[in-house]
DNA sequence: ACTAGGTGTGAACGACTTGTGAACAAGACC
DNA sequence: GGTCTTGTTCACAAGTCGTTCACACCTAGT
């Protein structure tokens, strides 16, 4: 029994540190303006930022929006309504989707909620229920969604989410945002192979075409720009048909051994490097 | 559009695999019990465990029961019913909590929500919507897959879903993606004797071709690998006419009874014999 | 034992993945 | 309107890996 107890004390803090929802970016597509007054009224006293709009965007407008939530009211989308919410599930699998109707028959419910809504909510609806729904939608999600905002520190490099921007010996490796971001992502998995899907996926924001070479491109411009300033180190790893590995290492000309080995050698050339 | 087109494409596929849901067990706490019968033929049907109640057990049993959803009527809570699920949402994160009752309050509904409720839903409530609201609160948690993340340990092994890559006291044993997927697959059911069908179907992603060699000669190179690294072991074991069971067992040099270790030994001594 | 079919093994081909440079498109800024 | 920066797409080269095939060997039932 003590240990359920201790169970429930260690939830209950999760829960608090994690139930104080931080400010949301919601947009709501509706024909009635009146809906989204009502609701941005609230929604704004909250600290959220909320987007109203008439039609639903495409795909990219929809990703540079890195909304939280979408509600959206189907008869807005024409027959194909279930496809578009299908769609959009599939390419901004983290954002949630609400969907508001007039009253509707239990099997156009089932065929949205199957197509990817989070929620299917009958108007008229009072905004209180609608924002605590939608809370409780991002109460879900995987809290793997963040990345550290501290500097991290790896072989000779900095990495600065406070600048978006990475340095080595105090020098700025002057990397894009992408670029940036990549190397952000990667770095705060250190030893974690990633797949490239996955890095699309969190740096791009939505799911990767089939024979996109975005990522490897960034990786290669990565690459060339952390070799300029640090050379002597490797970095980021290719894993034949999977993806890419961060890690430092110092490159060892001879041939893979152990571990020992490699670190005796790191310390070498580290020293070496220092007296040139 | 051609972009947008492969886009959706791939997202029909990544669906499909996504939208069979695994078996799933839930419990109704109900005193309808019409509701709960009406609902387990459907559930039953999909290969869902449902567990029919009068009342919330004690958070030790539930947790017990590992169940992924509980839907529950508050008329059965007292008056207590929102401090309830708090706690319930407080001990079982992971647990969705669907709430279902008659005609209700938007406060009464805000305030559920708020304590916890993955949703609310007013009765009379078609089953199919609720089985489908359930899978979108499940739809909701990451893994999806069926393996483990967790790192294996078999013999001198250690298996890291993470890395895409097996080691052997800390060196890698240099797998490629297909190696190491059928080997994470076959660790991840020690014991089991897995059929070659269902390796194929579970690694490849689609049904074997009759003839199809494939998965032996992956066993083979993977025997080769592991051997390389752990020799005094034996793993992977081969089932006459079924399949193949990963175990890791030290061979008995004693006893010659069975042909396979006669086999295996012979084996090993050619393969001494070429080394030399 | 004998045989039919299942399994182990090695090698070779071909399909696919990745690295790379450059052209192209889209915005931001002056 | 230009120019610069940034991100995307294309084409080609160089590797890597997966599949297939042939053949030897083993198993199980007659």
């Amino acid at each position: 029994m003590s240990i359920t107890e201790s169970h429930r004390v260690e939830q209950l803090d999760a829960g608090l540190s994690f139930a104080a929802t931080p400010a949301l970016r919601i947009a709501v597509v509706d024909r009635d303006t009146g809906f989204g007054t009502v609701l941005r009224r609230r929604a704004e006293s909250l600290g959220w930022q909320q987007r109203d709009l008439t039609q639903v965007p495409a795909i990219d407008a929809l990703v540079s929006m890195r909304l939280h939530a979408l509600v959206i009211d189907p008869t807005l989308l024409g027959p194909q309504w279930a496809e578009t919410i299908e769609y959009l599930r599939g390419n901004l699998p983290e954002m949630a989707i609400v969907v508001t109707t007039a009253p509707s028959s239990v099997g156009q419910r089932v065929r949205g909620i199957r197509a990817g809504a989070d929620d299917w909510i009958t108007k008229p609806c009072h905004p209180e229920e609608l924002i605590a729904r939608i809370e409780s939608i991002m109460r879900r999600r995987k809290p793997a969604q963040g990345l550290t905002r501290e500097p991290i520190l790896a072989g000779d490099l900095s990495i600065r989410a406070d600048q978006f921007q990475a340095f080595c010996e105090g020098r700025s490796l002057d990397l894009t945002r992408r670029e940036f971001e990549l190397l952000h992502l990667l770095a705060d998995n250190p030893g974690n192979v990633l797949e490239r899907e996955e890095i699309y996926q969190r740096v791009w924001g939505f799911q990767m075409a089939h024979g996109d070479r975005s990522v490897d491109v960034f990786i290669r411009k990565l690459r060339q720009k952390i070799t300029l300033f640090s050379p002597g180190w490797d970095y980021i790893h290719t894993h034949f048909g999977v993806g890419y590995r961060f890690s430092p290492e110092l490159p060892v000309a001879e041939k893979p051994v152990s571990a020992k080995a490699a670190s005796a050698k790191r310390k070498a050339a580290s020293v070496g490097k220092a007296a040139a």
